[in-house]
DNA sequence: CAGATATTGTTCTAACTAGAACCATATGTC
DNA sequence: GACATATGGTTCTAGTTAGAACAATATCTG
């Protein structure tokens, strides 16, 4: 194997969303949520809702886990379950009143947010970023896949 | 503000990372250690060992966490707590004997293991990757820093 | 339709996580 | 040297995490 240094690219890795986490987390949870709490809100917010595993799909919190923080989330009664009607297994986790309006509150902030520090990037440096990051995440992937 | 795509930018930094983790931790966990557990072990392999603060700042895990990871090598007897004799506040954690085979015995595997992901990526992607995710990281960390 | 197999969500365990309050020791200022 | 302030680790709390075992329901195959 040639002496290729890939060590300091995942160190990296590990550093960037790192950053990004604390960037991020430290506003999330002054508004009054988790990390975690706002991942589903955001994914749940202008929809009909979705299934346990659709929403761990899309939020990449596994199943376990999952149930444990729409637990939190129901008695806060920001959202609730639903049974679903095509399938007997499957729960409908939807946004209540109060979940829309936290929604509302907090989703557009976040966004603003965000868009504070990625502003000085390039329309150009977003999508080249986008790239690598999608070229790594697949190769991570695969191999996952592979063993 | 003008409508850069910055989330899916920020999504797909979250699924690389998973990706990794997920990769790296499912090998990690089949040598018998925890991921944050093998971070600290692969930082302390090769040196006359470090104290928490440093540690911490290495393996990106805040001191109140470090605490309970550092206990449960202890008890495991992988490594072990010396006062430091600089600074009367301050611990230096050491690899013990065991902690010394068990990073022989892990850190090559791992490396093998990522290896065999990133082998696929030339010389010069793994540049570039680097480069973007360094960029990304300097934002985020300035933007922290600044509120 | 019946039995085998797969999938959905819950439960359980051990561990990690950040953040805040705290104690002991250092350092800076007068 | 005394007092204010900062720093290194520990403790505590609430929450997240993955993984494995489990129960209920679906689906597939004969």
């Amino acid at each position: 194997m040639e002496a290729k240094e890939f060590l300091p690219v995942v160190r990296e890795l590990a550093r960037c969303y790192q950053a990004f986490e604390c960037y991020s987390s430290r506003h999330v949870r002054s508004l009054g949520l988790t990390p975690s709490q706002f991942d589903i809100i955001a994914t749940l917010g202008n929809t009909e809702g979705m299934t346990f595993k659709q929403l761990g799909e899309m939020t990449l919190i596994t199943k376990g886990t999952l149930t444990g923080v729409v637990d939190r989330l129901v008695a806060r009664q920001l959202v609730k379950r639903v049974a679903s009607p095509m399938d007997g297994r499957s729960q409908i986790v939807q946004l209540t009143d109060d979940g829309v309006a936290m929604f509302e509150r907090t989703f557009p902030a976040a966004i603003n947010h965000l868009g504070k520090a990625l502003d000085g990037m390039t329309s150009t440096e977003l999508d080249k970023t986008h790239t690598v990051l999608r070229n790594l995440t697949r190769i991570f992937k695969r191999e996952t896949k592979a063993g």
